[in-house]
RNA sequence: GCGCAAGUGCUGAAACUGGUAGACAGGCAUGCUUGAGGGGCAUGUGUCCAUUUGGACGUGGAGGUUCAAGUCCUCUCUUGCGCACCA
């Protein structure tokens, strides 16, 4: 055997062969539920920049971990695939014109090489490529499952739109303001976009982080980011006089149940109040009521209409009929269909068909108040006003069932206008001064009549909005603001009015976009407070100048003073009307992009511009191709003539596509599903054999991805439970992240600063072996590491070192039971708990013992080499085979140890006295504690103790023997 | 500001539930080996004092708990990461 040259240019690729030749790594079929393993590392974007040394870290890890469970017996699924579709190749497109799909795909060439020459062990038939149809075909189908179910729904709102990239992100992309992919400025928009629902699984994915074995700072993050906040919803009344209409209910009229106190009351408010009797109110009909209606009542934009019970029938189709918008409707134990516990004439005369999106428009805000103990509505009435209209519901308990109490304090109170805020700390409402809403807030587009200074507030909202997120942090807290003169509302502890400002420290998106000001006990209304020159009141006791938040008794403060706030804070709450709340800082997903190279969300819109899906039987709704990818700040799919007339072919003319992109986060979101059954036509994936693989037992990436790729899988992974295709709740049980490899100095590599180390050169120069446990040998897996290849070339030699001790193998040797035992158990605690550098220096000492002996039991060196397997598969193999072994070492067992060859004829103690270490000794093991502590008063350790008197003896077995003196 | 992680030789680092700090490598030094392309082997390598025996100090800093602390507790400094006008 000429085995003194170890030549991995030769052994790598002859060994790679082998195993393809011997399909060694296709996946089991109809694996165990125990005995199943499904291991994954994240999937990577193809880039034109090839492999990086950074991903060789991942893999490795992860394929060391796949190889020592296969041979524990273990079925494994260790796929890799292409998260495909981004910017970067049409990026490359518009400079150049090599279309994207081009681009990609000799990316993908290039990176399934160059990382078959790393030697990994995936299962290739199992590929799976995002941009290709056969894949977001099935993204578009779960785009529309999700549509259907309310979880993907288009909505206009101000954005982020990021200059460079000519498209809009996510709020998970924006990194301090910046795009986290081209570092410019992001911009707020008025756009209409496409949004996952992601915030209706907040609590849940905030709840279900308790479970799974993730780092820490992981959850953390993503804890974080979700951002819950308990606390109270409070109504400030708005302090302005309206005209109210009362329209009472079935065969009622002027003088029914709460309606004339209600008028009594209002009057006295000096609103004023219209009572119509409606006509034939006992055999209502539709038409006659509606046409009455608009004839006793000028409805215009101070009009607020409180409707009773079948009052609210006859206003809804009342408003449906307007042509200007009214300021409120609140709806008093009303309905919407016939769907209730009663049967009455009108069932008939009433047609029950709605306009909702007409209704919407022709009023600014729906508040449905429904009574617990109604006998009549049930609450699913009250829940489809909601749902149809985003009206508010308000439960309550009425005097009466069904309100008919002839004094109802719950109906004025809702009838009162009023500013809804969010707050966590409704215990400080008496020091409430003034009010704050968003300059995105719809208050300042339901008053403008009432507003004074609109023109100057206006101009600040305006200003406001053009922003950027940069701009406004750079004022440094600066507080700017405008106040809306000609409104005030009313403290709803105190009743004193305050006044209102429009300002952009309170943000748009958050709670109600409004808050109560309590500059005494917060740092930013405080600020602002001392700006205006507005008033501030202490109403919280405390140690140190104001403004602070601390909890405290309270002061100033009615009949809560001298209460302590925390205690408190519900009861308030409840005497003003108002409802303990939770609330996330978690946005909805924004998953339209404005770009080319990603899949077509599959929407087509009719003549009226309203949405259909595009059904099922014509997916994949394909990318055309006809396509000019420059970007021009709208979608690049606007410009391709065979998408346009492909939709008017197949819908109709008049017919038009959606010409936005899904983001690519979408694609990543199920990849991990598509594995399991990567080739099927006929669903994303058999449900079988999704539930024989999954949840991904070990997912191993970078934690880049904390609020991005690993919050949105959660998402998809619940959504599809709901939807009923999904049985588990989480993707991944455990996950591994893996640190960045730096350039030698201690820098980001980076093709700009030219210090990228390229894996192809150091396969070419050390072999596939060497490289991989040189990363592992580098540092804690999850830490980040500095590249050095002078610390490569020390791998390398033990890596030759190993070739030759190959020599030194004899069958008639005697074996080392014991080192070998504490190799096996090292290794395996190592590689099970992704330990991955210990692992090698185990090895190394193992070889280190090995190289001191004349000759190496065969049997001894044949389990080393099995431990080195997963990690240097190739060389373990190679010499695996010299040594007469038919199959390959990858197929082989791993090795067991037995206790017992742990335990040694002697143990070394170390004596200490007062704790420091004066001498050591070895004696037989099972030495009794008091032939041991004779044994151990040796010569130096007298000289310590001398005539001290010996207070107190510790004896730690098979460790240390302590005197105190 | 809030949340999280980490600070150990010249360098990468090791130390499982508190139990000989620096394993394993790199580098450096000395020696051996006709030994030739990133050779192999041996010895040494935390600091200071004694220079042989031995001793003192030492894991960012200051305290503390303990027979015993890199490890636990309190405070503090530095670095990195995440969030950030979130009411």
């Amino acid at each position: 055997m000429a085995i003194n040259d170890y030549e991995h240019k030769k052994i790598e690729p002859e060994v790679q062969k082998r195993w393809e030749e011997e399909g060694l790594y296709t996946t089991p079929e109809n694996p165990s539920e125990k005995n199943k393993r499904y291991v994954l590392a994240m999937f990577p974007y193809p880039s034109g920049e090839g492999l990086h040394v950074g991903h060789v870290v991942s893999y490795t890890a992860t394929d060391m971990y796949v190889r020592f469970l296969r041979m524990q017996g273990f079925e494994v699924l260790h796929p890799m695939g292409w998260d495909a579709f981004g910017l970067p190749a049409e990026n490359y497109a518009v400079k150049t014109g090599v279309h994207p799909q081009e681009t990609t795909n000799n990316a993908i060439e290039n990176f399934r090489s160059q990382i078959k020459s790393l030697g990994l062990s995936y299962d290739w038939s199992r590929e799976v490529n995002t941009s290709s149809p056969e894949y977001y075909r099935w993204t578009q189908w779960l785009f529309l499952q999700f549509y259907k179910n309310g979880l993907a729904y288009k909505k206009k709102a101000a954005v982020n739109w990021c200059p460079g990239c000519q498209t809009v992100l996510a709020n998970e992309q924006v990194v301090e303001g910046v795009c986290e992919r081209c570092d410019s400025a992001v911009a707020k928009k008025d756009m209409e976009q496409w949004f996952f629902a992601i915030t209706k699984y907040a609590e849940e994915l905030l709840l279900s982080l308790k479970g799974l074995d993730w780092p820490e700072s992981t959850k953390a993050v993503q804890k974080n980011w979700i951002g819950k906040s308990e606390g109270a919803e409070l109504y400030f009344p708005i302090n302005k006089k309206c005209t109210y209409v009362l329209v009472h209910g079935y065969a009622g009229g002027a003088d029914a149940h709460f309606l004339p106190w209600l008028q009594k009351q209002l009057e006295e408010k000096g609103h004023t109040v219209l009572v119509p009797t409606l006509p034939n109110t006992k055999n209502p009909n539709i038409e006659e009521q509606i046409s009455f209606l608009k004839k006793e009542v000028t409805f215009d934009e101070d009009t607020i209409v409180v409707a009773h019970s079948l009052g609210s029938v006859v206003a809804l189709k009342t408003i449906e009929s307007l042509n200007v918008p009214i300021k409120r409707l609140i709806t008093v134990g009303g309905f919407l269909d016939t769907d209730i516990a009663t049967e009455k004439k009108y069932f008939a005369t009433f047609d029950w068909k709605f306009d909702f999106k007409k209704i919407k428009e022709n009023v600014r805000e729906i508040v449905v108040l429904h009574d617990e103990n109604d006998d009549v509505i049930p609450v699913t009435q009250a829940e489809k006003f909601e749902r149809r209209m985003g009206a508010r519901v308000v439960r309550v308990v009425a005097t009466k069932p069904h309100f008919r109490g002839d004094a109802e304090a719950t109906v004025l109170r809702a009838a009162l206008s009023s500013l809804k805020v969010f707050t966590t700390r409704p215990d400080t409402l008496f020091g409430a001064t003034y009010m704050v809403v968003a300059p995105e807030h719809p208050l300042l587009e339901i008053y403008t009549k009432d507003i004074t200074n609109y023109d100057a507030v206006q101009k600040y909202v305006r200003d406001a909005k053009n922003k950027t997120d940069i701009e406004r942090s750079k004022e440094g807290g600066e507080k700017t603001g405008v106040q809306l003169e000609g409104l005030t509302v009313l403290n709803p502890a105190t009743n004193t009015p305050l006044p209102v400002f429009v300002a952009d420290y309170v943000l748009p998106g958050y709670g109600s976009g409004a808050i109560m000001a309590v500059p005494a006990h917060d740092e930013r209304d405080f600020q602002f407070a001392q700006n205006f020159g507005l008033p501030i009141i202490e109403v919280v006791q405390g140690e140190g100048e104001l403004p602070r938040s601390s909890h405290g008794t309270l002061i100033n403060s009615g009949a809560f003073s001298d209460r302590l706030s925390e205690e408190a804070r519900e009861e308030i709450t409840e005497t003003v009307g108002g409802e303990m709340k939770t609330t996330y800082r978690l946005r909805d997903w924004l998953l339209s992009r404005q770009r080319y190279w990603g899949a077509p969300i599959p929407i087509v819109y009719d003549p009226d511009g309203n949405p259909h899906m595009v059904p099922e039987e014509y997916l994949p709704w394909l990318l055309p191709t006809d396509v000019d990818y420059n970007p021009k700040g709208t979608s690049p799919l606007g410009s391709s003539i065979e998408l346009k007339e492909r939709t008017e072919r197949l819908f109709g003319p008049g017919w038009t596509p959606e010409i936005d992109t899904m983001d690519t986060f979408v694609d990543s979101s199920w990849y991990f599903l598509r594995f399991t059954d990567p080739h099927n036509s006929e669903v994303f994936a058999d449900r079988e054999k999704l539930h024989e693989w999954l949840p991904v037992n070990t997912y191993v990436g970078g934690a880049e991805h904390a609020v991005l790729h690993l919050l949105y899988s959660r998402f998809f992974v619940k959504a599809l439970r709901d939807l009923g295709y999904l049985e588990f709740n989480e993707p991944f049980s455990a996950l591994r992240h893996q640190g960045m490899i730096l350039a030698p100095d201690g820098d980001k590599m980076s093709k700009s600063k030219g210090n990228i180390i390229n894996p192809d050169e150091m396969i070419e120069r050390f072999g596939a072996d060497t490289l991989r446990a040189y990363e592992m040998f580098m540092g804690p897996f999850e830490q980040n590491k500095a590249w050095s290849t002078d610390n490569m070339i020390g791998v390398r030699r033990f890596i030759e070192k190993v070739w030759r001790l190959s020599e030194k193998v004899s069958v008639d040797s005697a074996t080392n039971p014991r080192l070998l035992a504490q190799t096996i158990k090292k290794v395996t605690h190592d590689i099970e708990t992704f330990r991955v550098n210990t692992v090698v220096s185990t090895l190394m000492i193992c070889a280190n013992a090995f190289e001191k002996m004349s000759t190496i039991a065969q049997t001894d060196f044949e389990k080393f080499l099995k431990l080195l397997a997963p990690l240097a598969p190739h060389i373990t193999d190679a010499l695996w085979r010299n040594l007469g072994n038919a199959n390959s070492i990858h197929v082989s067992d791993w090795p067991h140890y037995e206790e017992k060859d742990l335990e040694t004829d002697e143990e070394s103690y170390v004596v200490q006295v007062n704790g420091k270490v004066r001498d050591t000794i070895t004696v037989p093991t099972g030495t009794l504690e008091e032939d041991l502590l004779t044994l151990v008063r040796t010569e130096k350790i007298e000289k310590w103790i001398e005539d001290k008197e010996i207070k107190k003896t510790i004896i730690v077995k098979g460790k240390i023997v302590n005197f105190v003196v």
